[in-house]
RNA sequence: GCGCCCAUGGCCCAAUGGAUAGGGCAUCUGGCUUCGGACCAGAGGGUUGCAGGUUCGAGUCCUGCUGGGCGCGCCA
């Protein structure tokens, strides 16, 4: 599917280049038809032409028609609809030897290879107490379009940057060390914004038990292991962590902030440096050092950046939650500054989850929802299935009363429900390898309907990795999974003659592929059983 | 005060300025002596927050208003 997608869109494309050369064009200009009386792919192109030149829409998409059919003779039904719409249909030939590939290539079929080196960097989350569920959201919309890149042929890094230094943090161990010294039956005061959470006494608790000689220097790693320890339940895991202590104490901090100076983009005033953001495109200046001679943590961003850029990857991905949303100018800014190209950098904000309830989230006032409760709750697939469910730019609704039921009533077990039909039907047909013949026989429209569909996955992907939306993938295996209950129950397997027995035990396998392939995307185990 | 985002059936959400505004939950009605009923088929439910405007066409764009969320540190 994804070839004739490609050889479609460039002779599209060609027309209109030679036929409205004033037209822009804007990708995609194929799109997978909403309804299956609008054939495989539909267009809108004729529309946008008229209107820019004035004409009747229909007559646009009749002139275009024509030439599309000179183009691609194999393609025999291309039709036009009210509007303007051009529809093409696929002959039948063509998707079964799509079919035949598909079976013969497995998974391979829709993998593709963009061999760029990608780091991704997501999480990132203080080392302040355990994750959130909101961070949660964070991990696997990182951890899903990580496997989305490495499944399109890219090489892929995930990274967590640690932000080991700064206030945040002594508040943390001063309010641990207070806790102990509660335990321990002496006068104790937390800190005036100290961390209230009981975690904190679960700490404290720990350091009485193994007296580290230094608090600082314990507590920071006992609370990563906390956070490690959650994201691979959750199925997350990190290739680097990159720790913003090391980055001043290596020197790097003061390296990049020279090299700012030395380019003359910095200025004192005011007892402080700051950087010229400003002439980058930010809406102001920003500190690099501080009155008291200490670096700003966006210091160390720009040297965490210029670091990241001196790794060689062609592409860096960072995913924001959306209080970092003021931050993306200076950050892109900085990344300018440095002499590297802009676009390499892409930073996308993923929305928080919202609670539904009155207090807010915090994770300093010890509010914040443990991430670990909820995969405790519903376990990590049904976990991770939920998240996935809306664009990253959506907020999501997350009501914790009702973990039980997003579990029971997760979409996610409409999918597993048809990968394990499947597998069940194979164990009753007493089946473990299927020949790869018989797919001619495939003759049935209902048959078509559910190839048609399952033959997409290449095109959603594709559709997934522009965005980075994994949401996609989501809506598409959802679909796949309702074609293929229908066709169950509409059609017979086991007990149709030999010949199409075979060919929908095929198609069957075929479909079975798909939503494996697409679950383990998500890093969701496809189930045999359930 | 400045800036950003959101408002779509009872609830949660879809819909690159384009095809009859879609789907899930909930409600109601049907469907297993037959490959798994965690399924399928069907029904009801909408003036897309309010008022204008732009055009062949607006849920989508512009202006104003109402109601909600968030960001605006020499915090991290």
């Amino acid at each position: 599917m994804r070839d004739l997608y490609q050889k479609v869109s460039c002779s599209l494309g060609d027309i209109l280049n030679t036929e409205y050369p004033d037209f822009e064009i804007s990708l995609p200009l194929w799109e997978i038809s909403s309804k299956e009386e609008f054939g495989d792919f539909s267009t809108m192109v004729a529309l946008k032409v008229a209107s820019k030149i004035k004409e009747d829409p229909l007559e646009v998409a009749a002139k275009i028609k024509e030439k599309l059919k000179k183009k691609l003779p194999e393609i025999d039904n291309i039709g036009i609809l009210k509007p303007g719409f051009i529809n093409l249909f696929f002959p039948k030939e063509h998707l079964i030897s799509s079919f035949n590939k598909l079976l013969r290539e497995r998974e391979e079929y829709f993998a593709s290879k963009k061999e760029k080196n990608v780091l991704i960097e997501f999480v990132s989350a203080n080392p302040t107490g355990p994750l959130s569920i909101a961070h949660g959201r964070q991990a696997v919309v990182g951890d899903v379009i990580a496997n989305i890149l490495e499944f399109s042929g890219n090489k892929v890094t995930r990274e967590y940057y640690v932000n080991d230094e700064g206030r945040q943090i002594d508040l943390l161990v001063e309010s641990v060390g207070e806790r102990v010294k509660e335990i321990e039956g002496k006068n104790f005061s937390l800190p005036p914004d100290g961390y209230l959470g009981e975690y904190v006494k679960i700490i404290a608790q720990e350091v009485i038990k193994q007296k580290p000689k230094d608090l600082k220097s314990f507590v920071i790693p006992f609370i990563l292991s906390w956070i490690d320890r959650d994201l691979r339940d959750l199925g997350v895991k990190f290739d680097t962590w990159e720790s913003q202590k090391e980055l001043i104490d290596n020197g790097k901090v003061e390296e990049a902030v020279d090299f700012l100076k030395k380019k003359r983009l910095t200025e004192e005033k005011e007892g402080a440096l700051w950087f010229l953001s400003t002439r980058f495109g930010d809406d102001k200046d920003r500190v690099l050092i501080k009155k008291d001679e200490n670096y700003t943590y966006f210091s160390s961003d720009v040297a965490y950046h210029k670091y990241k850029m001196e790794r060689k990857f062609n592409k860096l991905i960072n995913l924001w939650g959306p209080d970092h949303h003021g931050y993306i100018k200076r950050v892109k800014a900085a990344v300018k500054a440095l002499g590297f190209k802009e676009e390499v950098l892409e930073i996308i904000i993923v929305q928080l989850v919202a609670i539904k309830t009155k207090q807010r989230m915090s994770r300093r006032k010890g509010t914040a929802i443990p991430l670990y409760d909820l995969v405790k709750e519903v376990g990590a697939d049904a976990a991770r299935f939920y998240y996935l469910m809306r664009k990253n730019s959506s907020h999501l609704e997350f009501d914790i009363d009702k973990a039980k039921e997003i579990s029971f009533e997760n979409p996610l077990y409409y999918v597993q429900y048809a990968h394990a039909r499947i597998c069940s039907v194979f164990k009753k047909a007493g089946v473990n390898n299927i020949q790869l013949t018989h797919t001619k026989f495939l003759k049935d429209e209902k048959e078509f309907l559910l190839l048609r569909k399952i033959l997409q996955l290449s095109c959603c992907l594709d559709k997934a990795y522009n965005t980075l939306e994994p949401v996609f993938l989501i809506e598409y295996l959802k679909n796949v999974a309702a074609c293929f209950h229908k066709f169950y129950e509409e059609r017979r397997i086991l007990d149709e003659e030999a010949n199409v027995r075979l060919a929908r035990l095929n198609l069957l396998e075929a479909t079975r592929i798909v939503l494996a392939c697409g679950l383990n995307i998500l890093g969701i185990k496809p189930m045999e059983k359930m």
